[in-house]
DNA sequence: TTTGAAAATTGGCCTAA
DNA sequence: TTAGGCCAATTTTCAAA
């Protein structure tokens, strides 16, 4: 990790599918050096992985809540795994302060939104509180 | 957006670089069948881009905080707007809940986070309260 | 880093539904 | 009118020197 890998990090997060050829240009470099490096971030897992940003509400998703659980604590690592397995639930983290699990849940509406997380989630062994908080806006 | 258009989605989710010929030998179709799906669905903003994903800690930033905020009901638009500024604050929403703000915060330590909640970001006028729950673990 | 071959992307044009 | 097939030119990727 040294100041050019950094940058072709900047550039990827932003631009994910940009050639490699490109960001060589940008940098003042060659095609090679560049696929050379980004190759290494992913054989040492600093690049995990690529993906493309979806606008939920175009997809039928008008409903995208920031949940919290909060769960017995012998129950807290097989309700954070159970949760990773719902199609809705596109983020899972274990954090600190108010919520012991944190998500990010996608729903066509509020209608559905309800009946993930009070019928198919809510039902799971542990669970002891649900904190849904609706997102208005990404604005970053 | 059909059925078609939803699992090239769902591939570019996981694998956000993958060609487009290999995407298609997947779904059974052609590459310039894939191709103007996806351009489409730039254009309609269904795609709003590619990322990649990093492991933060990889690179020198030990700890990621969700962060929430509440601010006086006036100054709450500028507020978010001066969050979306910093390069250490990654994502920024307005949400219901506890909090009208949420964001995920990039920091190499508890010291260098302390100092962007409470002296970079905690001078913004109109800030009543900052709350910060720190990322264990990502599961999904 | 350079080089050349293989693969992928692109744009245009065409047909069919 | 729109999705998709096809082809040819260009660009990108990749591995070996």
């Amino acid at each position: 990790m040294d100041e050019k890998d950094m940058k072709i990090l900047n550039i990827l997060m932003r631009e994910g599918r940009k050639p490699y050829t490109e960001i060589a240009k940008e940098l003042r470099t060659s095609e090679s050096s560049v696929r050379k490096r980004v190759r290494k971030m992913e054989e040492e897992g600093i690049i995990k992985g690529y993906n493309i940003n979806i606008e939920p509400s175009k997809i039928g998703y008008n409903v995208v809540a920031l949940t919290g659980f909060d769960t017995n604590p012998e129950d807290f690592l097989t309700v954070a795994n159970k949760l990773c397995e719902f199609e809705e639930v596109k983020k899972v983290w274990t954090s600190t302060g108010d919520h012991m699990i944190m998500t990010e849940i996608w729903a066509k509406d509020g209608r559905e939104l309800s009946n993930i997380l009070f019928n198919k989630i809510g039902k799971i062994e542990g669970i002891k509180k649900v904190c849904p908080a609706i997102i208005l806006e990404q604005l970053k």
